[in-house]
DNA sequence: GTCTATAGTTAGATAGAC
DNA sequence: GTCTATCTAACTATAGAC
C-alpha cells in the first residue's frame, strides 16, 4: 500500500473516532509516520482527504457487494429466487450479511461511524448516510418482499412495512451493538431471534 | 434566564450541529453576546459546560416525563392500563409520544444529536446513549408487553422481541427523519403505519 | 516525496481594570 | 460579571532545501 493510500485509511480510522474536526492533520500524519507537511504532496487539504474518502467508499461498495454474493439491486428475480428458495434460513443469511458486513468489515464499519459523526454538521453527508443506510436498505427489502409474497413465501399485505420491520431492528440493533465487538456473539443471537420472529410472524 | 443558562442553552445547540470539538469558547460566547473571557466566570472550563449539559438532561428527563403523562419505569401495571385499556389507539398515542419527543423537544432532540455525534470519541457518552435511546426503551416496553399479553391485549411468544419490533422502527424512523422538519407529516405516516402493521401482527 | 522552518490563524484559558 | 489584553499551544497550510 502506498503513502496516498495509507493516508486515507488511517484518517478514515481517526474520523471515525474523532470527527473531521477532531482530527488535526499532524494526528493523521503521526499515525501514518510522516510529517504533516509531507502530506500536503498527496493532498492539497485535508478537505479533500474526506472527500477522497467518500468517494473510495463508493467503489468499496460495489466491490465488497460482489465479494459478499448480494444480488444486485435492479435484479430482484433473482434475489427473490436465492433467499426465497431456502426462506428461513435464507432470510437468516441476507440478514447476517448485511449485518456482519457493516459492523465488522473495517472500511464500511468505518465509514458508517465516520458518516453518523459528521451527518449534522454537513447536508451533503447527511444525504448520503440516509441514502446508504436507510434508503438504499428499505426499498431494496421492499422490493424482495413484494417478490417474495408473490411466490408465497411470505404473507403480509403491505412490502414496505414488512422492509421495515425487516431492516429497523438490524439498524437498531447494529448501533446498539456498535463498538462493542466483544459483545459479538450477543449481537448475533439478538439479531437471529428478531429474524426468527420477523419469519414467525409473516409466515 | 440568567447568563449561566444561556450558556447552557446555545452551548448544546452547537455541540448538537458540530460536536464538542467542532465548537470554539467563542462560537459560544459569541451565541451568548458576550466575550469568550466573560464565560470562565461561569464556567472554568469547556469541558464543565459539557458536563453541566449531560447533568441538565437527567433531570428534564425527569420534568419532561411527568409532562408528557409517561408512566413511571417501575409502574408497569398503571401503564399496562393506561395503554392496554385502549389497545391500538393506546398503543399509537404511546408511540407518538415518544416519537415527538425526542424528535421535536428542543432539548430533548438536540441532547440526542449531541451524544450521537461524540459517542464514539468517549465511551461514557456512549454508555449514556445506549442507555437512554436503546436499552431503557427496550427494557421498558419489554415489560408493558409482558404485561399487555397476560391480560390478552397482544398476542405474543417474547415480549422482548416484540418490543424490539415496537420500538426498532421507531429509532428508525427518528434517525431517518432527523433534521427534516418538512417532512414532519410523511415521518408520522410512516411512524402510524408501522404501529397499525404492529398491531395487527399481535392482535 | 521527504524533511525543516515558518507564516498566519485560531484555540483554550488567565490577569487585571472597571 | 463584563470587558481588554495577553499567554501558550495547536491548527492548516506554504516555501524551499535535499
Amino acid at each position: 500500500m502506498n503513502t496516498k493510500e495509507r493516508i486515507v485509511e488511517e484518517a478514515l480510522t481517526l474520523f471515525s473516532e474523532y470527527g473531521y474536526q477532531g482530527t488535526s492533520v499532524k494526528n493523521i500524519a503521526d499515525a501514518v509516520g510522516i510529517k504533516d507537511s509531507s502530506l500536503y504532496k498527496h493532498f492539497k487539504s485535508k478537505k479533500e482527504i474526506f472527500d477522497t474518502i467518500v468517494k473510495e467508499m463508493s467503489v468499496r461498495m460495489e466491490r465488497m457487494s460482489k465479494e459478499y454474493g448480494l444480488p444486485d439491486e435492479h435484479d430482484m428475480e433473482k434475489a427473490a429466487e436465492l433467499y426465497g428458495s431456502i426462506s428461513e434460513e435464507g432470510i437468516l443469511a441476507l440478514s447476517e450479511k448485511i449485518f456482519l458486513f457493516y459492523l465488522k468489515d473495517e472500511f464500511a464499519s468505518k465509514f458508517r461511524r465516520m458518516l453518523v459523526i459528521e451527518q449534522y454538521r454537513d447536508r451533503e453527508v447527511f444525504e448520503v448516510y440516509r441514502g446508504l443506510f436507510m434508503d438504499a436498505a428499505v426499498s431494496y427489502q421492499t422490493e424482495l418482499f413484494a417478490e417474495m409474497t408473490a411466490r408465497g413465501v411470505f404473507h403480509g399485505k403491505d412490502p414496505k412495512a414488512m422492509a421495515v420491520n425487516f431492516y429497523a431492528p438490524i439498524f437498531f440493533l447494529l448501533n446498539r451493538y456498535d463498538q462493542q465487538p466483544d459483545k459479538e456473539k450477543e449481537a448475533l443471537e439478538a439479531l437471529r431471534k428478531q429474524v426468527m420472529e420477523f419469519s414467525r410472524l409473516y409466515k
